[in-house]
DNA sequence: TCAAAAACGTTCAAAATCTATCAAATATGC
DNA sequence: GCATATTTGATAGATTTTGAACGTTTTTGA
């Protein structure tokens, strides 16, 4: 049997299997268990499956858990910061909307204080409130996105449509001169009802985010009124920002 | 079996048990009980789930957390045997809406084999599958309803008012030969909805529901095709309705 | 309150798996 | 056809994972 086709075979397993040994895959394509290995080395190098030990995992193209389990353990604690200040700026008894992603979950953690009415298309924000009675949320409907708890979808959208509200607390996945990217279409056009919604628009950002482009275009500059970041941004990148007229906060 | 699918089974045992011991899991995994300790505490760490003496629980006991109502947390059995006994009734791969409560939650836990598409305004329900990926869930809009978890208000009626479905799951307070009437009056505005929008309208009611009345009118009889109850029913009860062409199914 | 029982963390050796390497087998180019 | 390059399967030593043992801590029930 040719390499592509054992390759072939052995994506094609998992897909239905999810998991699978060496062993198995090995028998699977006759081969021995040396050219399997090599095989899943390639093919994990090609993003097609996830080795563990003993065998292989099935990826998801959905799985970008990392957003909020794998990502949010590194600039942990930057975010976390970014998530007190954001709240401590925000006045009381506003309605604020709450975008979904890991920085703005963090804001919500921050806001009980404030006694806000938050308006979301994030089930993990919503479950932070949902059992306490202090705090008004409104969720907006949607297709729950697998592993994000995002709600998204026609539904999602059209609920932002047709609200107002005093802030929006946004997140992405990169800032340039050029204007602010994210990394996921479907949420785009719910993000752009968001900052149509709200008068005052924040966005929180951690260092990483500075320079870098992500894969859709979001909004300008001009339509971004506040951008709260950790101590690490790079005063490069923020002078421009400020030039424009927007307001930037960093924490200590 | 690798290491990584273990805890996979794990994690999706927990979800539909809640709780579970060492001993139970050591079982379903085939593993020994140190083994199993290592993989709880990884996932532990990973707040997957919350380990306890003797063994692990959801980190956020999904059902708990909210409070259905206090009559609700008795019964715990029949509805269990009752959600069992409806999820097998439901064909597969139907649209399927959930109302919220305790009974039609018991029925969405045993769902995930019927691969249906969900649409609910219940958070314990959306909670159930938002990490899944196997389930479609579709959450209606609105005001979350504290401590029950509820979405209410007229961004969830109008969500239901667009829809179709080929099932809804419904429950209420009580049911007589005058029809059905449930409690909760912000409710009732969405369960309307809910039953209108649903080709095949399926009752959940415990053997207490019967000839019991609530608050306010929900609907008439002619407007449901079929009720699950338990054992303890009285048949003096459900005789007269199957004399209207409802089908009646009971657990053992 | 106290003692028995259950469960816990730690440690350790065995088993399984990994990486690196190398010779044989196969394919490729001239 | 022959020399060379690539792929394959096997082996050896390092690494990781596993299951069991043991002393300690927590829970249970009288």
């Amino acid at each position: 049997m040719q390499a592509e086709e054992r390759q072939k075979r052995i994506t094609e397993h998992l897909q239905k299997a999810e998991f699978s040994s060496l062993e198995e895959l090995s028998e699977l394509v006759d081969a021995s268990v040396s050219t399997v290995r090599r095989d899943l080395t390639y093919l994990e190098s090609k993003g097609q499956l996830k080795r563990t030990h003993g065998g292989a995992r099935l990826i998801q193209p959905k799985s970008e858990e990392f957003i909020f389990s794998e990502r949010d353990t590194h600039e942990i604690d930057e975010k976390e910061k970014i998530g007190k200040t954001c709240a401590d700026y925000i006045p009381g008894n506003q309605s604020v909307i709450i975008d979904a992603g890991t920085t703005a979950y963090h804001v919500a953690k921050h806001l009980e204080t404030k006694s806000p009415q938050i308006i979301t298309n994030s089930l993990p924000v919503a479950n932070l409130y949902a059992s306490n009675g202090m705090v008004e949320v409104i969720l907006s409907g949607g297709v729950i996105y697998p592993r994000l708890g995002v709600l998204v979808g026609p539904l999602a959208v059209e609920s932002f449509s047709r609200i107002h509200a005093d802030i929006a607390i946004m997140g992405s996945g990169g800032i340039t001169e050029e204007g602010i990217t994210n990394s996921h279409n479907l949420l785009i056009d719910i993000q752009k009802e968001m900052i149509r919604a709200a008068q005052k628009v924040i966005f929180c950002l951690d260092h990483t985010k500075f320079g870098r482009k992500s894969v859709s275009h979001l909004c300008e500059l001009d339509q971004v009124d506040t951008i709260i970041t950790d101590a690490r941004a790079p005063q490069s990148s923020l002078e421009p920002l400020r030039q424009r007229g927007i307001e930037i906060i960093q924490t200590d």
